[in-house]
DNA sequence: ACAAAAGTGTTTGCCTTACACCCATGC
DNA sequence: GCATGGGTGTAAGGCAAACACTTTTGT
């Protein structure tokens, strides 16, 4: 079966399980290369990058619609993911750009209404853990700086900012880095994570105390070897302690 | 034309004319009598309370639609007025029970789909400037203490719950006042308001240093005369600065 | 030995908190 | 004159910010 085909295949099967009109984008933070980055794909057969997403299927909650969308894509279940905001616009997008970009069929064949409105949710992963998996639509994956990100398809952009504005408000009363850092991480791994997330420099003596303050993270005996330099100590998060101040909001940090 | 025609009508607009599946929740907060209060609506022929809400026109953005809501039920326009969470589980409320509390028409013939994903926004006003107005579906509105409001229909209590906690959260980096008090008030008012919200004590020596060392408010020569006390000063928000604050979020307020 | 990055402690000032008495007004 | 609520200052402690040198390791 050609793409075509297939592509109306599965808007017909849309259209007939889902939710109609309302979508689902999310922003996939990962951290590698002490850069923030996103997860992004390249659609079938075009050069066009855009978020992952998906659609509501009509015996399903929006929650757990994003939770599958997200395990198809980075095969991990049990991750941070956040609704963060609604887009709703009149006119999100150029529409007739979109289909003429992406070789959608004739649209007139659809139920669709003419306008989606979509909930999104941001998610923060263990960039090591992911092994992201393509779909039908989707030729390739690419972890992008969020900083340079190029124009993704339809207001994609705009939702990625919105996302990163949330994550640095959150930044200020919850913890973060549980699911972003692997499970063992140095402190300056964890301050790169916090200077890209804020975008601006921490003093890493009063990091350190702040972060050992908080009691939620825990130094190890393992130092990491490898570099030319002192060996860094190892810390991992302490779990209950970490979920507890994620739960009170009670945890801040300026 | 009787109640049910009426019904019958409206939902066949609905149905034309504006998204389906997909409704506005407003929970519009005033502050009066020392109390934090919510608008909530008597449905017509009932004894069932609920918010204001609203579908979405075809052509219309979501934040326009809840704003023309609003201002159907309140008269006011330009108002603080936020998305704060899009509720969209896949069983938010019974909806047989629903239908027959407020003796709705039989579903089977509306294009509706059998669920409803619906967009809280919640907005703050000045109690004494709104003129509410009821429409064909409801009898009678009143502004309920949000600490003992009775069982709502649809999530509308837990709607209530998610928006007064969003409030309290945002509290501490915005400032909260401009749109929920008169336009001079004096300072036990503003601190009543700050206790109400985040539900507890303040001292009023250091209330009152902080809000004015945050520079958003200035004192009026004018006082307040009428109680068996001391006259109290009149304050008014400097709307340059409160806008200023609330476009930055860079008030602490602990 | 040298380059690269990690680790660490002290001081300063500010902001937050705790706390209690007198004042103005209307009745 | 008395009851009611409004207005105000100070002292102490904790938190955040500024700041620089030594240590470890690999090459």
């Amino acid at each position: 079966m050609d793409y075509k085909k297939q592509l109306e295949a599965y808007f017909a099967e849309v259209d007939e399980k889902c939710l109609l009109g309302l979508s689902i984008d999310c922003v996939i933070f990962g951290f590698s290369n002490n850069q923030l980055k996103v997860l992004v794909l390249r659609w079938k057969l075009t050069n066009e990058w855009g978020l992952p997403g998906g659609f509501v299927y009509k015996n399903e909650s929006v929650d757990v619609a994003a939770q599958r969308i997200l395990k198809e894509r980075t095969g991990l279940s049990e991750l941070f993911l956040q609704q963060f905001h609604t887009f709703g616009e009149e006119v999100r997008y150029n529409r007739a750009e979109i289909s003429q970009k992406l070789n959608w069929p004739d649209p007139s064949t659809r139920k669709w209404p003419n306008r989606t409105v979509s909930i999104g949710y941001f998610a923060l992963v263990d960039f090591l853990k992911v092994t992201p998996s393509v779909d039908f639509q989707t030729d390739e994956y690419r972890w992008m700086d969020v900083e340079n990100l190029p124009p993704l398809l339809f207001d994609h952009n705009h939702i990625v900012e919105v996302a990163l504005k949330t994550l640095q408000v959150q930044l200020s009363w919850q913890p973060v880095g549980y699911n972003l850092l692997p499970e063992k991480f140095t402190m300056p791994e964890l301050q790169r994570l916090y200077e890209t997330i804020l975008n601006r420099p921490l003093d890493p003596r009063n990091f350190s105390k702040k972060m050992r303050a908080l009691g939620i993270i825990e130094r190890l005996e393992e130092q990491r070897r490898g570099g030319a330099f002192k060996s860094p100590y190892l810390f991992r998060f302490n779990k209950e302690k970490y979920k507890k101040a994620l739960k009170e909001g009670s945890l801040a940090f300026t």
